[in-house]
DNA sequence: GCTAGGCGACA
DNA sequence: AATTGTCGCCTAGCC
């Protein structure tokens, strides 16, 4: 077998521990013991007698060659299209910043924060929004709220600079250069360790944040594609994983059934909250629930849910009163994630994944906010992130048997994308979705959507 | 060349 | 004060 540095170059970094190349040494982690104890010393802080065999043998031990041999898989870019798209990108680049320049009556490095709020704020003589720690802040929640409230055509145009500038200087002009001459693909690191709720982290390229939200950035999707002939790109994602993982931890009737119905959750939670017919359900009431479905997650206040639903605070309060209300468990199971965190020193998954949570015990009445608030994301963040390691691992003893089957290439927290010959993905398709939903048994069913096509964006669902 | 800060991409 | 977790680009200041 070819080793990993030498098919993607010198002086890549891969997923290391003291500087052992773990994707290499993973491909026979399990019998070399010398390994298998430094993995286990730098895995120890999240390790407990109960989670040793679930998590660290059963677990992060089977993920390491499975991990390697995504790395090695790597993802092919059509290059192509990602030159033409940043002839593009720059040539509207330039256009806006000679717009910007017009504006301003001068021209200066709009990249510069420092030299922005200057022409910004004691030029043009802007509001200033908010403070930054060491300046005036032009980010865009900062610079939107100007757009919207003067007729002032800066903040507009920095805006739409950022994004173009963005889009280019971090996807477009950096992914081709990271393409490897030996295997015309781009091959990812995956780091099993550094992220402290349990999840995966990928750089050299990070493919874990490539564009979907803006209909510009989504393009550069496009240019992920098959690289073998016949071959299209399969994705599949878990649907509502979170929340399915917070119904699970709570055991509501009324959510769980809603998710063995797979209903819309988000309308459904609105109508029972509201009071109304899901049928009845408005746009703005199912856009309400699933902002506070997201913000329990994440602890959010009412303050919080104000800033992103545009609700006053005592609206936002109400509504998060009749939610809790509604779903008892959920205030439950929260009360019990921090009451744990707080009598154990730690936040722990369903697999058994510990991370300390001292700022509990602070002094500070803000750093203890941010304590539970960490004990309760992290429980239901690190779960999803066992539960998708389980399936990467399930998955991949499946496939590997056939070398012609399909190949992982691509994990983003709690979507997996493979290449797989297009004759077999239908069938692909349905028995990964089978491997993904039992990945872990839960007191909830699972959903997986699954899609595929040329390149990363085209998929269909199916 | 290194680091911190600001910003913004994703789940 | 006010929603979690990542990585990377760019500027600015310092060595």
């Amino acid at each position: 077998m070819i080793p990993i540095s030498d098919l993607i170059g010198k002086g890549k970094k891969q997923i290391t521990i003291d500087n052992v190349d773990v994707a290499r040494v993973g491909e026979y982690a399990a019998e070399d013991a010398d390994f298998t104890w430094r993995f286990y010393e730098t895995l120890r802080p999240q390790l407990d007698e109960s989670s040793l065999v679930p998590l660290f043998v059963e677990t992060e031990m089977r993920l390491v060659p499975v991990l390697a041999q995504m790395e090695r898989n790597g993802v092919a870019l059509d290059v192509p299209l990602l030159v033409e798209m940043g002839k593009d990108l720059e040539r509207q680049r330039v256009e806006v910043t000679a717009q910007i320049y017009a504006e301003a009556g001068r021209s200066f490095n709009i990249d510069s924060t420092k030299q922005l709020a200057e022409v910004l704020f004691d030029e043009q003589g802007l509001r200033v929004v908010r403070k930054t720690k060491t300046g005036r802040s032009t980010d865009a929640d900062s610079l939107g709220t100007l757009a919207a409230e003067t007729d002032h055509a800066l903040p507009q145009l920095v805006l739409h600079y950022r994004e173009l500038s963005k889009l280019k200087s971090t996807y477009v002009d950096t992914l081709p250069r990271m393409v490897c001459a030996k295997t015309g693909r781009v091959h990812a690191n995956y780091n099993m360790i550094g992220a402290v709720t349990g999840r995966l982290a990928s750089n050299d390229p990070n493919l874990q944040n490539i564009p979907i939200r803006t209909a510009l950035g989504r393009q550069i999707r496009k240019a992920f594609v098959a690289g073998r002939p016949d071959h299209v790109l399969l994705t599949a994602d878990y649907s509502q994983v979170e929340l399915r993982l917070l119904a699970h931890y709570c055991q509501d009737a009324a959510l769980v059934s809603a998710f063995e119905r797979d209903e819309d959750i988000h309308r459904f939670v609105a109508a029972q909250v509201f009071g109304v017919d899901a049928a009845e359900v408005t746009a703005e009431q199912r856009s309400r629930a699933k902002a506070v479905n997201f913000g329990i997650i994440y602890g959010q206040s009412a303050f919080g849910l104000s800033r992103t639903t545009g609700m006053s605070v005592p609206e936002a309060q109400n509504f998060i009163d009749m939610y809790f209300r509604r779903y008892p468990g959920i205030r439950l199971f929260i009360d019990e994630c921090i009451e744990e965190a707080k009598q154990t020193g730690f936040a722990t998954t369903i697999l058994g994944r510990r991370r300390p949570v001292p700022e509990l015990q602070s002094r500070n009445r803000q750093q203890r906010m941010l304590g539970e608030r960490l004990a309760v994301n992290t429980v239901l963040q690190g779960s999803a992130a066992d539960l998708i390691k389980k399936a990467m691992i399930d998955v991949h003893d499946r496939i590997m048997e056939d070398p012609a089957g399909p190949r992982m290439l691509i994990q983003v927290h709690d979507e997996l994308v493979f290449e797989v010959h297009e004759d077999s993905a239908a069938q692909e398709a349905e028995k990964i979705r089978e491997q993904m939903c039992r990945a872990l048994p839960l007191n909830v069913p699972l959903a997986v959507d699954t899609s595929w096509g040329r390149n990363w964006l085209e998929g269909k669902s199916h």
